[in-house]
DNA sequence: CATCATGTAACTATTGTAGTTACATGAAAA
DNA sequence: TTTTCATGTAACTACAATAGTTACATGATG
């Protein structure tokens, strides 16, 4: 795996639930994102656990969502993946022995805590309605009749 | 292997290299690194294509620097490796036709864009002569009766 | 009670670094 | 000229983490 999709999936997962009317299942949209249900039940369990959105089994069940779209950041959503790491590189050893070790260690360390928390401020700026916004308007520069091949059931 | 550390073992090996007089062999280098030779070399062999080390078979060969520390900047580095990705992190698809994925897609890409120039710029004002004086300022602070202890041979 | 849908464990596939072994190449010393 | 030293590289193993899949348990609805 080159790099870790999860943010990436379940946005795409959250904004088809707020384009549809009711409960959506995994099914459905693991079949919108491309992948298995059982990803999107994966994904889904730390939002669920946090209380952004809530599952229900049986006949009707299914995902909906707990609170309003402006009321959940990319943050929110990292966070409720478990905060997974950010940078793909990083300093071979914590806490060398070696001083020019630890002088290279501290450089790069700044540098990236310093980058991490450019994007997370990013990340808590951007709400799921921005997302939910930017979707309605590339929607809407789209020709009638195109529309249900580029935006499953809109 | 949890994170690309490439970049941090070898600024190690050049500021090793910065502290010895003469050629430094990819086994002393390694020994200093604790790990192997082969690994020395393999992360060495960018930094000799475009010029910022020399290497030199037989006795008495080893790794040279071929410039002055202020003239290696840590992106010039990181470049020399490849420029290897960044972000552990990032987009399910490249292009998806769908239109929901293409919004989260486009918020997302320019964060990461975002935080990798800021991440590259910060590289780009760092060069080898501001780490190598962090660990004077870190030796200096040593006790002389343990520097051998904490700065293999210095 | 049959069906539907989630919850989760367990296993495989994939991708890329790290580490190792093996061997070829070439330079200096004996 | 032969030995020794050191780099250059290919090839293989170990490892870690996500993605995808199968299998089955749990619980709610009709």
């Amino acid at each position: 795996m080159k790099r870790d999709s999860r943010l990436s999936g379940v946005l795409h997962v959250l904004l088809h639930m707020a384009e549809h009317e009711g409960p959506s299942t995994s099914e459905s949209l693991a079949h919108a994102m491309q992948t298995n249900p059982v990803v999107v039940r994966r994904i889904m369990a730390g939002l669920r656990e946090r209380g952004f959105v809530r599952s229900e089994k049986g006949h009707g069940g299914g995902w909906t969502l707990a609170r309003d779209l402006e009321e959940i950041t990319l943050r929110d959503v990292y966070e409720a993946l478990g905060s997974p790491g950010l940078l793909a590189i990083g300093n071979r050893t914590e806490s060398p022995g070696c001083l020019v070790e630890q002088a290279v260690n501290a450089a790069l360390a700044d540098s990236f805590q310093e980058v991490e928390n450019v994007l997370l401020a990013r990340f808590g700026g951007i709400t799921l309605k921005t997302l939910h916004a930017d979707f309605h308007a590339r929607f809407a520069r789209i020709p009638r009749n195109n529309r249900k091949a580029v935006a499953h059931e809109h």
